[in-house]
RNA sequence: GGUCCAUUCGUCUAUCGGUUAGGACACAAGAUUUUCAUUCUUGAAAGAGGGGUUCGAUUCCCCUAUGGACUACCA
């Protein structure tokens, strides 16, 4: 097994969009996966017929290639494994579900969802198993003419497990240690179901994990009460030498408050919990994501890493390669992580500063078109250098770079108010007239310009120049005011000058 | 209810028996500045509680509390 080349499963459900915690197990299992030089594989565990969403493995497809994160193998790349779509392999788990059945590991039974509702509601606690399996309508319980006759009928029938209580199970987990439990608490779970033909999640999980020869399952908390099972199943196929290795990470939890993190917390706070918006196809309803929402997929993806796991120093910005590097399951936390948004905002602000400025006005373009701005690529390039800083992302730069491309339709009336006076009205006139006589309009040629009539006038410099601002910017904020006038030109400067003059007087 | 898992600043985390318990986000103050930000500096801020083990426990064990997951013919 040591020898084994790495192979890692993402296996998600296409029941609606992917949630951000399933992109993080995703991350970790891709990390896990380079680190060791091996596989990368999605697959689809549609087994559920009843819950299938049109459209969700194309959004689940399309978030990959967003995040950056490539599969080796999955049902669009194909690999030697396929098919990697499970009702795609009917068949396969058919034999399976036979094995069990032939070795009498498993049984037939008969108990309509009705019947076992009726049988819950009648005993507090019922489970199905060892202890009630002889009372219920089973091929354990019924004469074997019985069964036979019921299965010829073609009446509908799951496949159970049959648990042997009394038996102390232990897993082995890469991040908790041993997990100890008494078989006598599992239930006959249901392994198949004639009416679809299909498996449950644990026999599907289970044959397609020793087919597809993983060697890690790396998932969420929440299947670590099932992994006794799993262990189970592993030791009925007679697998267990070949068994993958688990890792169970701690779960993403809401923000604020008690609970795992849900789409209403960031309905309700203001972040997405989706990689990529989705609309359901259903109710029509949309749920905003974090692509649309201007993140980065490295700034992301670097947010979520640390969500549950170190480099083991006090490094926070890391590259892909840096956390392959760094990567491993034994420096993952044990305990649930909060949702911190606000630390992935600053994030997307780090990342922003590290792409360069030609990077983010490709990025700007779009944005500034939607404002109906038609201009040049230099100017936003130069804009974003002067303005990047300021932004987590790239639609803020609107707010801090939009009166580089378009006059102040409207003037802050708190800035006004309170930068604006009396006598600026006629300074700004005065100005106006000065800068139309200044031939040298670089930064540094306005600034000694302006700088020395200031000073021959004895005017007060923080008066003109936030005068100056407003009628440029149309509020007290922005970069260096020179830096301002050489991008917009002389004659937009003056033409913002008079027209401040007369809106403001 | 039962089973399992977890528990260090408000949040993410470091610490693998001996530390002034470190870093980051957020927060506060200061510096810088012609504005607003950015940036920089500084500050406040933590071992859930109780028992053990030990010369010595945040670290190991037990109990309690709290939180979480699971408990479907869903994954």
């Amino acid at each position: 097994m040591t020898n084994r080349k790495v192979r890692v499963r993402f296996a998600p459900s296409p029941t609606g969009p992917l949630h951000i915690g399933g992109v993080r197990t995703a991350l970790f299992n891709y990390l896990f996966a380079k680190k060791h030089n091996g596989d990368f594989i999605l697959r689809i565990e549609d087994t559920d017929s009843l819950r299938f969403v049109p459209g969700a493995e194309e959004y689940i497809i399309e978030a990959f290639r967003w995040l950056g994160l490539p599969f080796d193998e999955s049902p669009h790349t194909g690999g030697n494994f396929k098919p990697y779509r499970q009702s795609e392999r009917k068949a396969i788990y058919k034999k399976y579900v036979d094995r069990l059945l032939e070795k009498q590991l498993a049984y037939i039974a008969f108990d309509t969802p009705e019947e076992l509702e009726a049988k819950r509601k009648e005993i507090p606690n019922f489970q199905y198993d060892a202890s009630s399996r002889m009372s219920m309508r089973n091929s354990l319980s019924l004469p074997a003419a019985e069964t036979q006759r019921l299965t010829n009928a073609g009446v509908q029938y799951v496949v159970r497990i049959k648990i042997e209580p009394g038996q102390t199970i232990t897993v082995n987990d890469l991040i908790r240690g041993e997990i100890t439990v008494n078989s006598s608490i599992l239930d006959d779970k249901v392994l198949y179901k004639s009416a679809d033909e299909l498996p449950t999640y644990h026999l599907a999980n289970i044959v397609d994990d020793r087919l597809m020869e993983i060697t890690h399952v790396i998932r969420g908390e929440e299947w670590l009460p099932s992994a006794p099972l799993h262990l189970i199943l592993y030791r009925y196929f007679g697998w267990e030498d070949t068994m993958p290795a688990f890792a169970h990470l701690p779960l993403l939890l809401k923000p604020e408050g008690s609970g795992k993190l849900s789409k209403r917390d960031g309905d309700r706070l203001g972040f997405p919990v989706f990689p990529l918006q989705w609309r359901d196809p259903q109710s029509g309803e949309t749920s905003s994501g974090y692509r649309e929402s201007g993140y980065l997929p490295e700034a992301l993806l670097n947010f979520l890493a640390l969500l549950g796991w170190n480099p083991g120093d006090d490094r926070e910005i890391l590259s892909m390669t840096e956390m392959i590097d760094l990567f491993s399951l034994e420096k993952c936390s044990k305990g649930g992580a909060k949702f911190d948004f606000k630390k992935g905002e600053w994030f997307n602000h780090q990342y922003i500063q590290l792409k360069s400025d030609e990077e983010i006005a490709a990025m700007f373009l779009p944005v500034l078109k939607s404002h109906g701005i038609e201009t040049t690529p230099d100017r936003v390039i130069k804009a974003i250098g002067l303005t990047k800083e300021r932004v987590n992302f790239v639609q803020e730069l609107w707010e801090q770079a939009g009166f580089f491309f378009a006059a102040p339709a409207t003037y802050d009336e708190k800035s006004v108010k309170k930068r604006w006076k009396e006598d600026s009205a006629e300074r700004m006139s005065e100005l106006a007239d000065v800068l139309q006589n200044t031939s040298d309009f670089s930064a540094a040629g306005t600034e000694s310009t302006v700088m020395a009539w200031i000073e021959s006038k004895g005017y007060h410099t923080g008066n003109i120049m936030n005068a100056f601002r407003i009628a440029l910017v149309g509020e007290a904020k922005g970069p260096h005011l020179f830096d301002i006038t050489e991008l917009i030109g002389k004659d937009e400067t003056i033409k913002r000058l008079r027209k401040a003059i007369t809106e403001l007087k």
